[in-house]
Parts: C-alpha cells; structure tokens; sequence
DNA sequence: AATTGGCACAACCGCTACTGC
DNA sequence: AGCAGTAGCGGTTGTGCCAAT
C-alpha cells in the first residue's frame, strides 16, 4: 500500500479493468482509454517474466504502474491478482495436504466464505485456490448428497463453543458488534416439534459423542454469556454490521450455538469424506492433530453466523439466504409459480427457492443475500417452523405457503402431515433445504408441497455406501431431507430423555422468549 | 478415434474498503 | 465531507485436461 499512491498519473490513465472502454474481443483485450489494448486471458511465461522483473524492480503495489513501467498490457488489477496467486515466490505450488484440507474445512466453519481470511491462515496458499478448492470439494459433497461440514468439525465447533459459555468469555482476539447479536425474534413453537420425531437410530450416533440435542445446546444458550459473545471473524466492522445487523437482530446467539452441529454429528459419512480428501480419518477430536487449534479463534463460527457476505451482496442477511454454492444456481424458471422445480431432479437451490420471503420482520428490504451459513439455515427453519405453527392454527400467522406432506419421523409417520402456509421465501433462500445441502443427503419428497426427486448422487463410488447408510434407518423416507431434519436436528420428546431433547419451552426460551 | 461431460484451475467482474487529497 | 484512486475480496465465468462413453 506504501506505492499504492506514488502514481498520480498511471491512475489517470488506467482506472480499474472494467472501467476500460469496449473491450477488442478480437485479440482478447481491452483498449485502454481508447488507445492501449488491454490483454485479457491467460498469462504467457513472458508476461510473468516481465511482472515478476517488475515487482523485484519496484515492489508490490501500485499494480497499475505495472503498464506503464513494464510495458505489459495488463490491468493494475490483472497484474495484482497474477502476481498473488502464481508469481509471488512463497506461494505452495503443490496440491492441498490433508492437514490443508482439514485446515480449509475447520476454517470455514469458522469463517465461512471469507477466503482471503482462510488463505492468511494457510500460508503459501491464495484465496483463490482454497475458494476453487472448496467450491469442488462442495460439489462433490452436493452431488453425493452429503453434508459440506464433518461431524467431528461441528463437534469442535460445539466443543469451542461450549468452552467459550464456560469461560464466560471470548477465546478470540476477534472482536464482536454486541449491536449485532441483538433479538427477540426467534422462538419455535412446541407443535413444531412434535412432528419433528428422530430416529433413534439415527440420534444414538451424535448422542453418543456428546450431547448434540437441540434442547441441550439451546439451553446452553440461556443466561450464557456466549450468546451475546458470539464472535465475528475480523473483517471491516462495518461490513460484520451490515451482513448481520439484521439476523441478528433478536438473535440471543444461541441457536448458533447448537443448531449446525445437529445434522452434522448424526451421520456424517466423516471417514468417507476424510479419505476421499486424503484426510486422516477420523478428524481428530482434540484437535491434536492441527496445525494450530482451530477453534481457539473461533466462535463467530462464520458458517454459523452466516458470514455470507459476498462483499458485492451485502443485503441483509435475512433476504433470501443463497447456499454458498457458486456452482448450485438455478434460475427461477426451473419453478412453477409455486417455486416447486419442474424438473425432476430439483437443485437444492431450487428447492431453496420454495421457501418464500420470510416475515417481513427480518427481510428488511427485499434483497437476498446469499448465506454461507449454517445458522440461516437453522434461523429460518425455526421461523419457518414458528410460522408453520401460526399458519396451522394461530391466527397470527402472516405466512401463506402450504407446507404439505412432510413426513418427517421415522417413527412417527404419521404426524407430519402438516401445512405451512408460510411464506417460503427463506431469508437468504437459505431455508432447511438448502442446509440439507450442507448436512444431509439431498433426496426425497419434497417437504414443500410437491414430490421431487433428488436422489443422492454419488459420483464417487466409496460415498455410496454412506449415502445408503443415512438411508438405513429409515427405508421408507431415510433419505429424504424432511426425515433427515427432523431425526438429525430434532431429537424426539417422547422418548424420555428430556435432556437429550427438544423441549419446546427450552427453545422458546432459548430463542427470546414467545411472541404473539 | 471421436465425442461428451465433469473437474480443476485461472482469470475476470462487480463491488467495497481504505487512503489521500 | 466528498471525491478519486487503489487494493482487496468474493462470486462468476472461461478454459484446458481427462476420463467415460
């Protein structure tokens, strides 16, 4: 930044990239104030001999001298990126190592999409490998219908953010905008839980590592300190504020807190995925294996908080949340009128899409913001549940989209036929559906009014055995997100173990108390 | 052998934050 | 305070390679 300004008159000439006038699509570059063509595309070897000869000559910085001083026909901005991730002489050249891997997935949890804050804590990697390296590590999760987060990752999460309500206070340098954790606007309902019946089965993997029920860790939240500690990874304040101002609003943190560890721990395929990516299964629990203990900086679990934040959509969260999927887009001509996909293999964006804007409570002005969070999800699937209670038989309710058919307990199969006419526009297009995604194998019938059809697709040939193990425990619906929501996140009350599970007081008290 | 589809990577684009004037 | 320039970030797109058909 020292030279960023030491170049008053190469600012003049070339301002950023875009602001080129047309580009010349025939030799692929841009003119440049009309009259210094551009070049766009792959770098030469002589291109990166005349950067790197040029950086060793003037430094870093003040890329749009680069030009001038060079001779290069690249942007300022084109030359940065060249120069950041190849040229730059620390820079790793060879593939991810497993403890990179681990690393990569540890922080995003932390931290969610914030790559350039994921590549400062892997050195000699660049934001843009670690964001592409995820974005196919995603998709093979997505196409496996597996969940994004290792069971072992959220368990350190829970771990770290148990510790930090126990210390009663923050195990980061990382600072926080109380501003942000502000909110009463959570509270779930009894009756939506008793439908939402867990497979004992299924529960017995999670319960056996730890108190992973929803009641548990949503009580933890109560009267803890966390709950409002809950921590931002250290980006602008501003922007913290103005991705999240909104969520979490009302927010007591809690749900945060718990909720994305739930699927997570009931039967993530961990082994699988961790061999797959070359990880030394299983993760490590005590995390003695890191580099560096990852959630020591934690909280502020950036996949929690929903960091979403494309520093371009900075809507309020609780517009229609998008998974962070670049590669998982769908457009809305894929939905009927209802948003239900039209095809017979709905994305999971698609089936996002169902879930229509939340109350306007929380959708400030319409925008939606994309969400890398597994809190959204969590946040609005409670709303979504409060809405659907309201909707079946509260007047209060201000939702309108029917919610037919959900079948969601293996054992209790006959309870969920219940409609949510609630307004399906997830805050962030981040509904339970789209946190299938990031948890659970993606196939079923659609809790959403209308049958689809997204059967797992393992393309890796080691992931189906998982993929139908998570169907196992329930061969009529196991695989079907609905089931997977209610045996993965809502621990059945009817089995006598209060404290394993969801109580609707808990969470109603947990989340705010009630609202009218 | 040709074609196709998926994957991984590189680069670009749009936007925002920061800094100096 | 407002503006302009620059750097940086995150999302998206383009491209080449490779395996499957």
């Amino acid at each position: 930044m020292s030279s960023m300004m030491n170049e008053s008159e190469d600012s003049k000439r070339s301002k950023d990239c875009r602001d080129s006038p047309a580009a010349d699509e025939a030799n692929g570059g841009e003119m440049m104030g009309g009259m210094i063509p551009l070049k766009k595309g792959p770098w030469t070897s002589a291109e990166d001999a005349i950067l790197i000869d040029y950086v060793k000559k003037h430094g870093e910085g003040n890329w749009n001298a680069v030009q001038k001083h060079s001779g290069l026909f690249r942007c300022g901005k084109s030359c940065r990126l060249r120069w950041a991730n190849h040229l730059r002489p620390d820079l790793k050249k060879c593939a991810f190592t497993p403890e990179e891997e681990n690393r990569i997935i540890e922080l995003h949890a932390t931290m969610g999409n914030k790559w350039a804050r994921m590549a400062a804590e892997l050195p000699g990697r660049t934001d843009n490998e670690i964001k592409n390296h995820w974005n196919t590590r995603i998709k093979r999760l997505q196409r496996a219908g597996l969940p994004i987060y290792p069971p072992d990752v959220c368990q350190q999460l829970y771990k770290t953010i148990q510790d930090g309500q126990n210390l009663g206070t923050l195990q980061t340098g990382d600072t926080y905008d109380p501003d942000l954790m502000q909110t009463d606007h959570f509270k779930i309902p009894e009756v939506e839980f008793k439908n939402l019946e867990l497979s004992r089965d299924v529960l017995s993997y999670s319960s056996g590592r730890f108190d992973t029920s929803p009641s548990s860790m949503l009580k933890q939240g109560v009267g803890s300190s966390y709950g409002n500690a809950l921590v931002f990874p250290t980006i602008h304040p501003a922007k913290r504020l103005k991705e999240s101002q909104t969520i979490f609003t009302g927010l007591d943190g809690c749900v945060g807190r718990g909720m994305p560890v739930f699927d997570q721990l009931t039967d993530y395929p961990c082994g699988k995925i961790i061999e797959r990516s070359g990880l030394s299964p299983p993760y490590d629990p005590d995390l003695s294996t890191y580099d560096q203990p990852p959630w020591d900086v934690f909280p502020g679990s950036h996949a929690i908080l929903n960091d979403n934040s494309s520093s371009s959509s900075n809507g309020p969260i609780c517009g229609a949340m998008k998974l962070e999927l670049p590669s998982l887009q769908y457009s809305e001509s894929q939905q009927d009128s209802w948003g239900t996909p039209t095809s017979p293999l709905p994305s999971l964006e698609s089936v996002d899409t169902l879930i229509h804007s939340p109350p306007t409570e929380m959708q400030s002005d319409g925008q939606s913001p994309r969400s890398s969070g597994l809190l959204d999800a969590v946040l609005y699937e409670s709303r979504t549940l409060k809405n659907s209670k309201k909707c079946s038989g509260h007047p209060t309710s201000d939702v309108s989209v029917a919610f037919v058919g959900v079948h969601v307990s293996p054992l209790n199969t006959s309870a969920t036929e219940w409609e949510v006419h609630a307004d399906l526009n997830s805050p962030s297009g981040h509904s339970a559906s789209s946190l299938f995604s990031e948890c659970t194998p993606v196939s079923g019938s659609s809790p959403y009014g209308r049958a689809y059809n997204v059967e797992p697709e393992p393309a890796d040939q080691d992931l189906i055995p998982y993929v139908e193990a998570r169907k196992a425990p329930n061969q009529t619906d196991g695989n079907r997100p609905d089931v997977l929501l209610g045996s993965a996140w809502f621990a059945p009350s009817n089995n006598g173990h209060k404290d394993q599970f969801f109580q609707t007081d808990d969470v109603v008290a947990v989340l705010g108390g009630d609202q009218p």
